[in-house]
RNA sequence: CGGGGUGUAGCGCAGUGGCUAGCGCGCAUCGUUCGGGACGAUGAGGUCGGAGGUUCAAAUCCUCUCACCCCGACCA
């Protein structure tokens, strides 16, 4: 892509009312657009690298046997009046009626929805066990918008369903995920901790969060310093009097210990052992090899795309901008020319027709703004042309200060690695 | 939802009752530049978030309202 031909605009400054790091760099880069609080478009640029982070979780979630599938975002009252989570989850859950006046919800999430599905294909200990997930809209009325991409209205989750025949069947597929989920957030390049969670609104027998330990995380989590076992605040709870102090006599679960530290994270995924909860009451029952009824148990797993775009961020800047992993950059290269658009443009066509992702800085403008657009949109590799490369090209990372000389094909073996 | 803050050009800001509302960046044209956002010249761009009110006169004072941000509560 030429920059000239891009759908993009860089600013050297942010909206004054984007604190995060986060937001603050997605704006600048215009890689997002904020349409209203909560409410944002992905600008090409942000869209290029959803669609990477798109494919490593289908990918590693494929990898332990979950079948895409796709489900509304608008849901008829009937399935979630079924759980009685109409009533009971509250204002986040956002409510429509039609022109007829009949109640609908929007997709908070989909146990609902899945469940009312499964019934078409489970009812027997011979159906199970299934796996199933989408990377679908999720519309949340939230109190309170917050930074950016971390926490919005509108979003998109990957969400996945296991059914079981029991416990036992749960526990092992729960496992699966916590290695597949630890393998996309290695993969997107960001280091998380596992953590007990409350079940909330989902019910159920036992959560877990992946946390990225941030500072601008607005989840409290109490590790344990010696055994490392880690718990959402909310589970072991913080004391009244000071929400930066863990409640007096506090102990950690796993080694009774009380070396507990309080941190911040964000949470990036979270996964739920829902057990019979929507199983039965949405009557999603299959008959055992006893002729007996029993209802289904169940699992549900998640991951928020664009939150896990910001907290990459979070975790991968400096002072100029952001630092993309290679797996989820928007482009491997950014290319640049000083004076030398010829050369530039031969270089750019061989990079494209070596098949590797090239952003061409093609603009009439100085230097400095090019190396400073580089710097912010935070590519894993900047390319220069000059009167000083003579022939060759200068290849610098974006984590690096020192950039080194190579000819065009030294390039692309390079880049191809 | 409680508390706080901010709305003036695309972005950042100045302007606290007075005359055609300014500055920087960005944008357009021309020229000079060209290894870290360079320089000069000339331009374009604003119903001062909206409505109502006070006043001879309102960006500025009052009332209402809308929007956005931050802290908290909440959070599947």
């Amino acid at each position: 892509m030429r920059y000239s031909e891009s759908f993009i605009k860089t600013n050297k400054s942010a909206p004054k009312d984007a604190e995060t790091i986060s937001h603050q760099l997605l704006m600048r880069g215009s890689f997002i657009h904020p349409l209203g609080a909560g409410f944002y478009s992905l600008l090409p640029l942000g869209f290029k690298t959803y669609r990477k982070i798109y494919n490593i979780i289908t990918e590693e979630l494929n990898a332990i046997g979950v079948e895409d599938m796709i489900m509304p975002v608008v849901h008829p009252a009937r399935v979630w009046k079924e759980t009685n989570r109409f009533f009971e989850v509250g204002p986040e859950l956002w409510k429509i009626k039609n022109r007829a006046n009949e109640d609908f919800a929007l997709a908070m999430t989909h146990e609902e929805v899945v469940t009312d599905a499964a019934k078409q294909i489970i009812s027997s200990y011979k159906d199970l066990p299934k796996l199933v997930g989408q990377i679908q809209t999720k519309v949340r009325d939230e109190a309170r918008a917050r930074g950016g991409l971390l926490r919005t209205k509108e979003f998109t989750m990957q969400d996945a369903y296991s059914f079981d025949l029991d416990e036992k069947g749960l526990d092992k597929v729960y496992q699966k995920f916590i290695k597949a989920y630890n393998q996309i957030f290695k993969r997107v390049g960001v280091e998380t901790v596992m953590v007990e969670s409350s079940v909330g609104a989902m019910g159920g027998l036992g959560a877990n969060e992946f946390m990225l330990l941030a500072d601008s995380g607005e989840d409290k989590i109490i590790v344990c310093s010696k055994c490392k076992h880690a718990v959402n605040a909310e589970v072991l709870g913080v004391s009244k009097d000071d929400a930066k102090q863990i409640k007096a006599g506090a102990k950690c679960l796993k080694c009774k210990c009380d070396k507990l530290e309080l941190k911040r994270g964000i949470e990036v995924g979270n996964i739920f052992k829902l057990g019979t909860k929507y199983s039965v009451a949405q009557k999603l029952i299959y008959k055992d090899r006893h002729d007996q009824a029993k209802p289904v148990v169940m699992g549900s797993y998640g991951i928020g795309l664009e939150r896990l775009m910001a907290s990459v961020i979070e975790a991968s800047h400096d002072d100029f901008g952001i630092i993309w992993p290679n797996s989820i950059t928007p482009y491997q290269v950014y290319l640049i020319d000083i004076n030398e658009q010829k050369k530039a443009e031969q270089v750019y066509a061989k990079l494209l027709k070596a098949g590797i992702e090239v952003f061409y800085d093609d603009r009439e403008v100085g230097p400095g703004e090019k190396f400073g657009d580089a710097d912010l949109l935070g590519f894993p590799y900047r390319v220069t042309i000059s009167s000083k490369t003579k022939g060759k090209v200068e290849l610098k990372k974006r984590t690096s200060k020192k950039a080194e000389l190579l000819t065009i094909d030294q390039l692309i073996r390079r880049l191809k690695k």
